[in-house]
DNA sequence: AATTATTTTTAGGTTTGTCTAAGTTTATTA
DNA sequence: TAATAAACTTAGACAAACCTAAAAATAATT
């Protein structure tokens, strides 16, 4: 079955919603995907049809295991283009979300494969979020927040959740990204800010609100 | 401007019409693109009022420079993506058009900018086709005709005209791919079929048809 | 030149995916 | 629990891209 990059557009944000919220709705997917909640229902209407969404007028809905399948593919084919952009390509990893979103909608079983191999089989996009093999399956990784980094202890910057380009300037300037290998230095309990240290960078202090966006492995 | 990718596929037909035939007319990119002249029309009266063809009705058209260019962009994406597709994904070159056909339309100058440096700033695609470079000017060839060939003279072969499944079928029975050094070794006049030689296999006749699909550089 | 054939356009309809506005259902709160 | 608010769906419209059938224009033939 081939499914049109609108259909696929929804099955993606449904996933990534069903897995950070525990109830996924009409208007939150319209949120989510900048359009009308009408416009979602009607889609949920195709895609009930489809089997790839149980769904029931009112209710919050949920993928079927199909849709799901499709979701995970989406997901492998999205994060093994980005890690091909930043890899081969030299992008930035904040740069290429905009065109991976476009090259997961390319249709080839055999494209995706191959590029896996040229790739040597990456477990990881260039953001830290693990990518689904052949099978779907994910990567388990123990990521810790900033905030419950032991003092002193080294961390390598792995994953930024707030991914807007406030915090991506911010963390320009600080010349923080994914890799980057820093130590906390001292705790503020006043205002929950941290003092951080690079190596061959002088040590700065991050917000508490920064560096609860900040997830570290050790 | 952005254009859809029906407007992209319109403006790319048009080009590999106009560089064939020298009138391109309704039916003939109906044809082409296995639609009906009806929607041709439809689409030709959005193109020209983009300033992208000349169309008048009831007449041939062709596209403007503005078209042109933009055709050129399109052919450079398609060539450059199955430059890729073969020497990094080891594809064969047959196998390579359908996937090209959907990641000409992926949307980022800069993508094409910094796959173009990542392989080599090729200037043929596997098929034996010059890559547009990146204002448009395409590098010249002198490709001789396999009936042309003079007699044992060493000719590589470097493009194919009719890339029919059928051509293609025949083309791998007898081993012969683009890059395949070859030297005729006789000419038949009674059907105009050629006695062909390559290293490491025995000699084959091959009918006067294949013959001048088939086109080599010296 | 008149007729026939071909090509092209127009007219009107379909599908996909979107929208606004209005009506229903569910949730909240006084 | 009755009234109000929020969420959701339905109804009806619109644009893009396609289609078929019929009309109009051009080309080819007798």
């Amino acid at each position: 079955m081939n499914f049109s990059v609108s259909e696929e557009n929804y099955i993606k944000s449904i996933y990534h919603l069903q897995v950070t919220h525990d109830r996924v709705n009409t208007t939150l997917l319209a949120d989510k995907i900048n359009t009308k909640a009408a416009s979602v229902t009607d889609m949920l209407k195709k895609l009930q049809k489809k089997q790839l969404v149980d769904y029931q007028p009112y209710k919050s809905f949920i993928l079927t295991d199909k849709g799901l399948k499709i979701a995970l593919t989406i997901i492998r084919k999205h994060r093994l283009w980005e890690f091909f952009l930043v890899s081969k390509l030299e992008f930035k990893w904040d740069e290429v979300h905009e065109i991976a979103e476009q090259l997961e909608h390319i249709n080839s079983a055999e494209l995706i494969t191959r590029l896996d191999v040229f790739l040597d089989f990456p477990s990881f996009d260039p953001h830290g979020d693990p990518i689904p093999n052949s099978k779907g399956k994910m990567a388990a990784i123990e990521r810790i927040n900033l905030i419950e980094l032991p003092l002193k202890r080294k961390g390598i910057v792995s994953y930024i959740q707030d991914q807007s380009a406030g915090m991506l300037d911010l963390l320009k300037h600080h010349k923080i990204s994914i890799g980057s290998k820093l130590k906390v230095t001292r705790k503020f309990d006043f205002d929950g800010s941290l003092e951080i240290k690079m190596d061959e960078f002088p040590a700065i202090v991050l917000s508490n609100i920064v560096a609860k966006n900040i997830y570290c492995v050790l």
